[in-house]
DNA sequence: GGGCGCTCTAAGCGAGCGCTCACCTTCGGC
DNA sequence: GCCGAAGGTGAGCGCTCGCTTAGAGCGCCC
């Protein structure tokens, strides 16, 4: 009952920061009825439903239908940011911190499926203000990567001639993990993680 | 007035094979529209209005809003595995070929990001035999990628260990250029596509 | 133990949806 | 000059959407 958990980085229990209960089993159903039919073909009585709830019960926890999936978002970026910036932040050399950080933004990519899904590809179903709020930690996630590639072009350990168009690769590669992934699969979350990581590597030229 | 389509790949006028007339304006307006706000935020009015045309026109020549995205889809997916078997198939070294295959799938997906947008990512608005239909296409896709990695395997030419994930991930690198690239940034469809194919020659340890 | 606040429901509002229908125009063939 | 087919429109049907409202249940503090 708690395996599936580790492959997030040792969250016990996810969506533990939203409160009431009432309020953090909607916004559960809201992240797996986003995932699976995407936001707009999601309804408001779907998700209460899940939810074990009337319609009307929404609304008492959340203004609008958009609000859960901004607090969806942004809760989930906020963990993705976490994820890389542990990984860029810890000692080591580049080629080790660019290894930990792509297999364990990985790992979340794939193990957190339904929530990568709604964090990466609902976006555009954002408001402005909330969609500019997003956007802004996104280019919080580039800095982190590029970071680590710039450190490791300045050591002499990464042979990069595009710096940006490398980061935008490789963080593309890792996002897109959650359009693909399935439980179902052949992989594990940690098997895909080390592959990806291994590619990344070949990718700067370190290895 | 035609640059743009020189990123194609010389297709001169996309959705040619299309007809009647009205019956394409209708359907290049649903690929804008699709593109721009996803298949379930779209209207009917709106691809109609777009076309120039009443609502009711619409299905004068498609049965339902759903058989505009699969012929969309099925139109595009056909040119993409075209666009692979062409450098898939051409003479040449295996690096020759996977560089060919991904700078030419990569500068569709940049250049004709609107249609591959579609493509890509509204696959789960279609009913199930419309989606088995399609699922079918990516699986030949994914073939023709497999079968020049093996063959360079096979060569000497190429050092990957896991061949399928390494495949998998090649195409996913490709695939998520349509959701992040954009005719406005610092970049043009030939040079990501260069980038790329740079990229993936490192991840298959052929240079 | 009575009032209060929090949580939730049943019912339903106005709007907009995909789609249809009765009818109108245009135009080539005889 | 008339006709039928092909391609178009305006109005609107039945339905479901996001969201609201009036009020019920219930624990908790004074």
């Amino acid at each position: 009952m708690s395996t599936a958990e580790e492959t997030t980085g040792g969250e016990v229990e996810p969506w533990e920061e939203v409160t009431p209960d009432a309020a953090r089993r909607l916004l559960v159903a809201a992240v797996e009825a986003f995932a699976e039919r995407g936001y707009h073909a999601t309804t408001t009585r779907d998700i209460a439903g899940r939810a074990g709830m009337s319609p009307a019960a929404l609304y008492i926890h959340y203004k609008t239908k958009e609000e859960l999936l901004h607090r969806i978002s942004r809760i989930g970026h906020d963990k993705a940011l976490d994820i890389l910036r542990t990984a860029a932040r810890r000692e080591g050399t580049a080629a080790e911190r660019l290894a930990d950080a792509v297999s364990s933004f990985v790992r979340w990519h794939a193990g957190r499926r339904t929530t990568a899904r709604v964090v990466q590809y609902e976006l555009e179903a954002l408001g402005p203000e909330a969609r500019a709020e997003i956007v802004a930690l996104r280019r919080q996630v580039d800095a982190e990567v590029r970071g680590i590639i710039e450190d490791g072009v300045a050591s002499g350990e990464f042979d990069v001639l595009d710096v940006k168009g490398t980061t935008l690769a490789v963080l593309s590669l890792c996002i897109d993990v959650a359009r693909w992934f399935t439980l179902d699969g052949p992989r594990t979350p940690e098997e895909v993680g080390a592959l990806y990581a291994d590619l990344v590597l070949r990718m700067v030229g370190a290895q």
